[in-house]
DNA sequence: GAAAAGGAGAGGA
DNA sequence: TCCTCTCCTTTTC
């Protein structure tokens, strides 16, 4: 199943699958602000949102939490597209460093040429970057295979007040496109507007359609080799700069991604229409955030559900696996079975036997550490491990506004609302309450990570047994590793199961009943010598 | 008597 | 449709 947000974790088959409606392309990184270092919970890391994002948006492999790094530049209102993936997807994931703006691609592969390195060994730091000419560049053909696409997106230069270069992916310019395209005025802090793509999805089309007619009458005009009404004809290929816009003129995909009907412009080319589009799948992600009036502020709700579902696939893949959600407790056997997981899940080459450490041990690495120890994927497992973090502290205050709003603002204290419930449980609700304007919508108050009313019973008491110091006494493992595990105290397990499901009347009979049910389900099993009380989870549910 | 096992129907998402 | 709750009966320990 194609999934962005279970990048960090195990999410398990949902109804609300919003892969095929989100793309990296969706989101706009730099409305994000700068100076990350007061905004919590990222505060530890700047990479962290970043790489948070990163993991979040992407969608093009199923399992993978390799962003795919699609960098854009633009001259408002076209937004080029210039896709990494031809050449990226060997190399290291990315990783940005806002000191080095080329760290990330320090492992490209050797047929990647186009290094930004330039000829007369210029530094190609940011800002020299900026300066360079085109002819700077040592770039060879392999920008021929850089994929290239027009935006239909509305894209408008982020002002200072919602971008800051410190968390812009690097631009790329590829030379192809300087060549033919009318990048004058570049600028590099340009990416996606997710307000202006949300907000009015049909007037971006629209543009967009304008857009690609504009830019076609343009290239057309100053590109009589590829105007076929030039008279010169020049046989296909023989131009690596028209090659490249073969490909542009190639990639219908928007077509069909946006509902464009193509027509005849003056017989100059070709130009796209909208028509009328599907509504999106009622109670959808995306119907939500197209019925939202999206203000800048209004785009907290997005990322609080993004959020929102990365913290809960952390958690069921905490369950999953029968290990603590803080990764400080880990045992040396709990961060091998992490490092398994991610290895298995995501394709790693994990040397876990370079791990053997426990994980307050691992929590203390850096990610120098990390890419020591795993030089081809640390990074990322540094990445997962510090969202993995963040959904440890108890008191992690998600305020998703804060990271909307300027940094300079006085931002409120984490505000808490713990549950008059009694000790059983951890029933805090986590109160995403707007430390600035504007304020939330209504759904303000998120309940915490597992504690929701669709949790199942099984992963339940997985949640039970991973805190023996709490629950121990109610629930226990007999035998972790075949998944065999006692209920002590049928009472509390069916109260505790009655309270977290708001179902009062709960007792064991009823729980009981539940758990046979997963017989017939395989997620339970009777235990082979039949013991009261005793249940038995089936591999995986056992993991 | 408590727990296990399972049939059957209701209800919510 | 799936999952769980609820009620019920019968069997086992």
């Amino acid at each position: 199943m194609l999934q962005i947000v279970p990048s960090a974790g195990f999410s398990p088959p949902s109804s609300t699958d919003y892969s095929s409606d989100y793309a990296v392309d969706d989101f706009d990184l730099p409305l994000l602000p700068g100076p990350m270092d007061s905004a919590k919970p990222f505060a530890s890391n700047n990479n962290s949102i970043q790489q948070f994002l990163s993991l979040y948006c992407d969608n093009n492999s199923p399992a993978s939490v390799f962003p795919s790094v699609d960098t854009c530049m633009t001259k408002d209102p076209i937004t080029f597209y210039p896709s990494y993936d031809n050449f990226y997807k060997k190399s290291e994931p990315f990783v940005y460093d806002k000191s080095n703006d080329w760290s990330g691609y320090k492992n490209l592969p050797d047929s990647f040429s186009a290094k930004p390195v330039a000829k007369n060994n210029q530094a190609a730091n940011k800002n020299t970057f900026l300066d360079m000419d085109m002819n700077d560049w040592d770039c060879k053909s392999d920008w021929d295979d850089v994929r290239v696409q027009t935006s239909v997106q509305s894209v408008t230069s982020c002002s200072s007040s919602c971008a800051s270069p410190d968390f812009h992916l690097p631009p790329a310019t590829p030379p192809d496109f300087h060549s033919i395209l009318p990048l004058d005025d570049v600028k590099p802090e340009v990416s996606l507007n997710l307000q202006n793509l949300l907000n009015d999805k049909t007037t971006a089309a629209e543009k967009a359609a304008e857009t690609k007619s504009e830019l076609l009458r343009s290239i057309l005009e100053k590109s009589p080799l590829e105007n076929p009404r030039s008279g010169d004809d020049k046989a296909e290929g023989t131009d690596d700069n028209h090659k490249l816009l073969r490909e542009v003129l190639k990639d219908t995909s928007f077509q069909k991604k946006y509902n464009l009907r193509p027509f005849d412009i003056e017989g100059l080319g070709t130009g796209f229409q909208m028509e009328a589009k599907d509504k999106p799948e009622k109670g959808s992600l995306k119907e939500e955030v197209c019925d939202m009036n999206l203000t800048e502020g209004s785009i907290a709700p997005v990322l609080s559900k993004a959020i929102e579902q990365l913290m809960q696939d952390v958690d069921n893949t905490s369950i999953m696996l029968g290990i603590p959600r803080d990764p400080k407790k880990w045992s040396v056997e709990d961060v091998r079975g992490w490092l398994l997981w991610n290895s298995r899940q995501h394709n790693l080459p994990i040397s876990i036997d370079l791990f053997n450490i426990t994980g307050a041990a691992l929590t203390s690495m850096n990610e120098q550490d990390f890419q020591q120890r795993a030089p081809q994927c640390g990074g990322l497992l540094y990445a997962q491990l510090e969202i993995w973090k963040v959904n440890s502290m108890e008191d992690t205050h998600l305020d998703v506004n804060n990271l909307l709003c300027d940094v300079n603002t006085t931002q409120s204290a984490p505000s808490i609302e713990v549950s008059d419930e009694d000790d059983d449980e951890d029933e805090e609700m986590i109160d995403i309450s707007p430390s600035c304007s504007p304020p939330l919508p209504s759904s303000t108050k998120v309940a915490s990570r597992g504690s929701g009313s669709h949790i199942h019973l099984w992963q339940f008491l997985k949640e039970l047994l991973a805190s023996p110091q709490t629950h121990g006494s109610c629930i226990r493992w007999l035998d972790r590793s075949k998944g065999v595990f006692k209920i002590e105290d049928s009472v509390r397990v069916a109260r505790l199961w009655g309270k977290r499901k708001n179902r009062p009347a709960m007792n064991y009979d009823k729980l009981s009943r539940s758990i046979r049910q997963y017989y017939k389900k395989g997620i339970m099993k009777k235990t082979e010598r039949s013991q009261r009380l005793v249940y038995q989870f089936c591999t995986p549910y056992s993991l």
